[in-house]
RNA sequence: GGCCCCGUCGUCUAGCGGUCUAGGACAUCGGCCUUUCACGCCGGUAACACGGGUUCGAUUCCCGUCGGGGUCACCA
C-alpha cells in the first residue's frame, strides 16, 4: 500500500508556522515511502476570491519546496481539489447516508433546537436530541415541507458504546458515543460542511494517513462514524500537538499575532527583519510581516531548509544529539512514532540559530546566489554581469560567517554606495577620527602606502600595513580603527585587511581623502554649522 | 462546566525501572583566541510540578492533586 498524506489549508490568506509544521510532517510522510502529498482546499465556507487568498500559500509551499503530487495548479486523477467544486460528489455521500439511515432530514428551526439543547445544558443533563423533527412518515415530511420547513442533513449518532481508534502519536483512543450529538453534514441549501466533506475527500482521494493538528482529535468519532457508516476503511489518524505561542503554552493563533510582538526574542526577530523589508521597500503592517507567517522568512532571505530543520524539531527528535537536517536526511529518518506528545512553543532565536547552520553550510557561490536578488530589490546593483558578480562575491567572502540570512547583506551597503555618499557614523568619527590627535596625519600617510601599494592581496596589504607601523613606530590599532571608520563609516565590519581588498585601490583613496577633509572640517571651529 | 490531551533546565528535547551526582541543542554568564565585529574553542548557572502507592530500587509504572492547554457551530 502507498501512503497518501494530505494538507488541507482554507484559503485565508496567509501560512503560519504551525500549518507549515503539520504540512512538512505530511510531506515527509508520503516523500519516505514513495507515497503521494495531496494539496485540497477546504473552501466550503469560502469567500469569493479564493485564487487570491490562495496565492500566498501556496507561493510559501513553492518556496518551502514542499511540492505536492495532487492539488490545485497541478491537478491530478481526483481533481478538482477544491471542495468548493466538489458539491455533487458530497450530495451523493450525503443520500447514501440517508438511505441507509446513518442521517436524517431534520425539520427542525434552528430556534427549536437550541431551545432544547439550552434547556439540557441548563439541567445540567447531557444532550441528546429529540429527533423531534425527524420525519417517520412521507406524508409528515410532506406537511412539513407545505408548512414552509426546510431541512438540515443530521447524522444519526449512536447513543451508546464507544467510538475507539487507535491513534499513531497518541495510542489508543476511546470516546463515549452517547457524547457526540447530531452533527448536521448539509445545509438546507444543499451545501455540505466540513466534517462530511472531510470524510469524503479522505475517501475519493484514498488518503491513508490523517496527520492533522490536535484541535482535530474531538472532530474525529464523528468522523469515524461517517467512514464506518458508508462501509469504507479508516484511514490512521495521527494528531498533532499544537504549536503554542513564542514564551506560553498558548496555541498560536492566527488573530493574536500582533500581540506576539510584545515578545521580547519576537521583537528582535521582528525588528531586524523590519530594517531588511525597509531597504527592499517591502510593506509592513504586523498583520502582513510577521515572524508567525512564512512570507516574513521568506522577505528576509531564510534559507527554507534552515525553517524546515527547525519545525521537524519542534515536536520531533531522532536521538539524543541529532539537530542538523539537510532535507534528504528528514526524509530518511523522520517517523510519526517519535512525534512528541506535548505542545512545543516556538522559539525565534532557535530557528535563526538553525539559520545560520544552514547559510554555514553552503559555498560562497551559493551565499551570491541567494544574496544578488536582495541587492538588485534594494537597487544597489544593477543587472548581474560578470563585474557585478565579482565585487558581490568579494563581500560575500569577507562577510563570512555573518551572513545568517540572505537580507544581511544589506547591512552592508557601504560596499554599494558611491564614495562621497558614505556617511560616517558620529560616535565612531568622534573617537576615532577625532579625538586621536594624530588620526589625521597618519590616515593620508597611509594613504601614501595605499597608492604605491604594489600587492593589493590581502597577503600584500598585512605586509603593506606592517610595515607602515614600523615606518611609524606605532602600533596597529593605532590605524586599524581609523582606517575601517574612514573606509566603511563604521567601527565594525570585517576584517581590515578584506575591506581594503574588497574596496579596491582607487576607492580606498577616495574615501581616506573623504575623511581627511571631514576631519579638518570638524576642527575648524567655523565648520559645518 | 462536560469531554479529551499534556506536564524533564528560560526554550526545543534525550530518557521507554537501576547506566541519572539526569545527556544534547538554543539562549544566558564567564574565559580563551583576536586589529573591531562575528566565527571558533573551553568552562559555568539552570529541570524530573506535588502527594500517595507498586517495587529491593522510580524521571521512568499506577492513582490522586495541582497546573497548563484543546474542544464543545447550520466554522474549518
Amino acid at each position: 500500500m502507498t501512503i497518501r498524506t494530505r494538507f488541507a489549508p482554507s484559503p485565508t490568506g496567509y501560512l503560519h508556522i504551525g500549518g507549515v509544521r503539520t504540512a512538512l510532517y505530511n510531506w515527509l510522510l508520503a516523500r519516505q515511502s514513495g507515497g503521494q502529498f495531496i494539496l485540497r482546499i477546504d473552501d466550503t465556507d469560502a469567500q469569493r476570491n479564493v485564487a487570491a487568498a490562495l496565492a500566498p500559500i501556496l507561493a510559501g509551499f513553492r518556496w518551502l519546496g514542499l511540492d505536492w503530487d495532487e492539488g490545485p495548479e497541478v491537478g491530478g486523477p481526483h481533481a478538482p481539489y477544491y471542495q468548493s467544486e466538489r458539491g455533487d460528489i458530497y450530495r451523493r455521500y450525503v443520500q447514501r447516508l440517508l438511505d441507509s439511515g446513518a442521517a436524517y432530514r431534520d425539520y427542525s428551526n434552528s430556534e427549536e433546537y437550541q431551545a432544547e439543547r439550552t434547556a439540557a445544558e441548563q439541567a445540567k443533563q447531557p444532550f441528546w436530541y429529540s429527533r423531534r423533527w425527524m420525519a417517520t412518515s412521507p406524508e409528515q415530511e410532506a406537511g412539513w415541507i407545505a408548512e414552509g420547513r426546510t431541512a438540515v442533513v443530521r447524522l444519526k449518532m449512536p447513543r451508546e458504546g464507544r467510538c475507539e481508534f487507535t491513534d499513531l502519536v497518541r495510542g489508543d483512543m476511546a470516546f463515549d458515543w452517547a457524547l457526540e450529538p447530531d452533527h448536521v453534514i448539509q445545509r438546507a441549501d444543499g451545501s455540505c460542511l466540513y466534517n462530511l466533506a472531510s470524510v469524503v475527500d479522505d475517501i475519493e482521494l484514498e488518503i491513508t494517513h490523517v496527520v492533522r493538528s490536535i484541535e482535530h482529535l474531538s472532530n474525529t468519532p464523528r468522523q469515524v462514524f461517517i467512514f464506518q457508516a458508508l462501509d469504507a476503511p479508516l484511514p490512521h489518524f495521527a494528531h498533532l500537538p499544537y504549536v503554542a505561542e513564542p514564551g506560553s503554552q498558548n496555541k498560536l493563533s492566527k488573530r493574536k499575532i500582533a500581540g506576539y510582538l510584545k515578545n521580547l526574542d519576537f521583537k528582535r526577530l521582528y525588528e531586524s527583519g523590519l530594517a531588511i523589508a525597509a531597504h527592499l521597500g517591502v510593506e509592513t503592517t504586523p498583520e502582513s510581516f510577521n515572524p508567525v507567517l512564512i512570507e516574513f522568512y521568506q522577505t528576509v532571505g531564510y534559507l527554507p531548509e534552515a525553517i524546515l530543520n527547525y519545525l521537524l524539531l519542534l515536536g520531533w527528535s531522532l536521538d539524543d544529539k541529532t539537530e542538523y537536517f539537510t532535507i534528504d536526511d528528514m526524509v530518511r529518518s523522520f517517523s510519526l512514532e517519535r512525534v512528541i506528545k506535548s505542545p512545543a512553543s516556538f522559539d525565534p532565536q532557535k530557528l535563526t540559530a538553525f539559520a545560520g547552520q544552514h547559510m554555514a553550510a553552503l559555498s560562497v557561490d551559493q551565499r551570491c546566489a541567494l544574496v544578488l536578488p536582495f541587492l538588485q530589490r534594494a537597487g544597489w546593483i544593477r543587472g548581474d554581469g560578470a563585474e557585478i558578480r565579482d565585487q558581490v562575491r568579494q563581500v560575500v567572502a569577507a562577510i563570512d560567517q555573518r551572513l545568517v540570512v540572505a537580507g544581511d547583506i544589506l547591512n552592508y551597503r557601504e560596499f554599494f554606495m558611491p564614495d562621497t555618499d558614505l556617511p560616517l557614523d558620529p560616535a565612531a568619527f568622534q573617537k576615532r577620527l577625532v579625538q586621536p590627535a594624530d588620526a589625521a596625519h597618519l590616515l593620508s600617510e597611509f594613504k601614501k602606502f595605499v597608492v604605491a601599494a604594489p600587492d593589493f592581496s590581502p597577503a600584500g596589504l598585512e605586509s603593506l600595513l606592517q610595515s607602515f607601523c614600523d615606518q611609524f613606530q606605532i602600533q596597529p590599532n593605532q590605524i586599524i580603527h581609523a582606517l575601517r571608520v574612514a573606509l566603511t563609516g563604521k567601527s565594525t565590519g570585517f576584517g581590515i585587511f578584506d575591506t581594503l581588498g574588497v574596496l579596491g585601490r582607487e576607492r580606498c583613496v577616495n574615501r581616506i581623502d573623504l575623511a581627511l577633509q571631514k576631519i579638518a572640517t570638524a576642527a575648524s571651529p567655523a565648520g559645518e554649522h
